[in-house]
DNA sequence: TTGATATGATACCTATTAGGTATTATGATT
DNA sequence: AATCATAATACCTAATAGGTATCATATCAA
């Protein structure tokens, strides 16, 4: 089992309908990045070519192409040794980690390709993993052993498009969508919390808070991009109760949401599932029916490969265990293939 | 505030002596991994082709080349429309991954070097998100807002590199380590505790468990790599005691060694600050002067730069507030400058 | 089954880019 | 000021990317 982070972002080139220059600002490469690395490291062009087997002048150039294509000054030269400037401080520690990243791709792709087994590659949001989801691909592991499972968390929409491309095999989200290629089955309602810093007025009431509580808070959303996302859930739920913040700030995930909860920055509405205790932030339920979000499985319509109904079975089966994560939701019968 | 979650991986080519072949393996680059998302895509080299305004034939070979780079077959070519091996399609979507990060570093780089802000990279180990990393950030900002941070999670090894090569300008990790060029403050030292499945028999003690408690349990460890890691203190904390675990099962970060646990899949220790409210997980402390991890401020050796001294001081403020996640830990003198 | 069409592969050629040697410019040290 | 080390520039060569033409193969309709 392997566990990759990728916040996915799309690479929006594919588009380009203009027929124009299609890579404008696309000539750099991974030779350009190691070659900058090696000048980084050693501050001294020359020892840095010896060590690439090259020579001096070409790596040079090559540099400085790469500060033109940047357009940024990535080296100071007026001293010896050279300096890094920031700019070129974060690109060395960047192009470390792409190349880095290179590495696993063609290791990873070298395994698959040599390996006969089945990959699955599952698609998850990340308060996912707080609801069920490491037992749920225990027990698929146990089911189906033969199978690969890679595990890619993605925020709901870009899931849409890489089930259909075939990046992913499956998805849990969090959003309704309309495409009608892609099937999803709701398979639980989950009720909403909202993460507060302790000790504030909030975190005082006892009971469930009424939506109107919160008008006058500085309100926290995640994800911030790529839109419609969970935040635009949350903002639509008051916006439906006319509530009103007194600020919204948008976060990249729920990690750093509840980082600035802890830091009394705000309040941050969340799945109930994903509470974390942190000794400085505190969960309060929220009163109202429609305080809820839906936790949706995607697959390909038409997708008959038999995983697609063994996770659905193995869902049933941990529901009916009645397992903690489950608080606060009001599950669905999976099998019966719910539509979104 | 930025947040990029890098496990840090050094590629180790720049240390070749033997002055033969330098590359071997490496010839691939970021032009064929867009062909290959254009053909992925498309399902069909004619039209990728002229998407990405070449000519087919040169597309077909430059993809061909990328199989033989990494020897295994990425498209069936005796079907239309093509189709993705399982390989194939986990390329597709790590590629995509790539260009993507590609972006981010374009971005990122261009950024700061057209602001003129000063740039303080900090590296963490991802326990420290739970130990007042967030909130000393935040004081940070306040005192220096003319400061872009950017934050690095990354293991404490490749921290002490990372320091003397510039690519971060501070560090918090948990592990001592020998290099003269970087000198380490213990900001305090934490308490670890046991994470155990609800329900066990461990989870049922009510006060801290000797050691030996743990002998015949399975142990999960993190992170598996690179090594020296926490994972050897905690192993070399159990030896000293003649603690034997029936199986030691080593992973990559501390979410997955929690996630294991609340699959009953064993035990992990961990330190205090990072216990987390899962509902399927409870934390037991342990007996002993010696159940503890140092949490390490990592700075260059005669770096005088006013914002080590600013840390130092807003980490000792924060001492004096007695903050949550200080439970557990014995803290140090900060500014006496306590070497390791 | 045959013919038509679409499309991927191969062969050979051209254009572009990467890399090399020689030389000049500049920083650091004595 | 002289010397040495090293980065930049100029010009040339080698290697690789891309193009056109053609062949091979898959798919579909009659």
């Amino acid at each position: 089992m392997i566990i990759e982070t990728a916040l996915f972002q799309r690479v929006a080139l594919l588009k380009n309908t203009n027929g124009g220059v299609f890579f404008g600002g696309f000539g750099m490469d991974l030779r350009q990045l190691r070659y900058f690395v090696a000048v980084a490291r050693e501050r001294n062009f020359t020892r840095a070519a010896q060590l690439l087997n090259i020579a001096q002048p070409p790596l040079s150039r090559q540099i400085q192409l790469l500060e033109e294509e940047l357009g940024v000054t990535l080296i100071l030269r007026k001293s010896r040794p050279v300096k890094l400037t920031d700019a070129g401080r974060l690109f060395y520690e960047q192009a470390m980690q792409v190349l880095g990243r290179v590495d696993q791709m063609k290791a990873a792709t070298r395994r698959v390709g040599l390996n006969q087994n089945s990959v699955l590659s599952i698609g998850f949001v990340a308060s996912t993993l707080y609801g069920g989801l490491p037992s749920l691909v225990r027990k698929l592991r146990q089911h189906a052993p033969e199978l690969d499972i890679r595990l890619l968390e993605m925020l709901s929409t870009p899931q849409i498009p890489a089930l259909k491309e075939g990046r992913i095999d499956v998805g849990f989200g969090r959003l309704r969508h309309s495409d009608p290629n892609v099937g999803g089955t709701v398979l639980r309602d989950e009720r909403l919390v909202v993460a507060v810093h302790k000790g504030t007025r909030l975190a005082e009431e006892t009971g469930p808070l009424p939506l109107a509580m919160l008008t006058g808070e500085t309100l926290i959303v995640y994800p911030k991009e790529p839109r419609p996302s969970y935040a635009d859930q949350v903002m639509s739920l008051l916006q439906h109760d006319d509530v009103r913040p007194a600020e919204v700030q948008e976060v990249r995930e729920i990690q750093t949401a509840l980082g600035l909860v802890a830091a009394a920055a705000g309040i941050c509405i969340i799945p109930s599932s994903a509470r974390q205790m942190r000794s400085d932030v505190q969960y309060r339920p929220i009163e109202g029916a429609r305080a809820t979000s839906p936790v949706i499985l995607y697959h390909r319509v038409g997708d008959t490969s038999r995983y697609i109904a063994l996770i659905k079975k193995l869902i049933q089966d941990m529901y009916t265990e009645n397992p903690p994560w489950l608080d606060g939701s009001e599950i669905r019968d999976v099998r019966g293939g719910h539509q979104t």
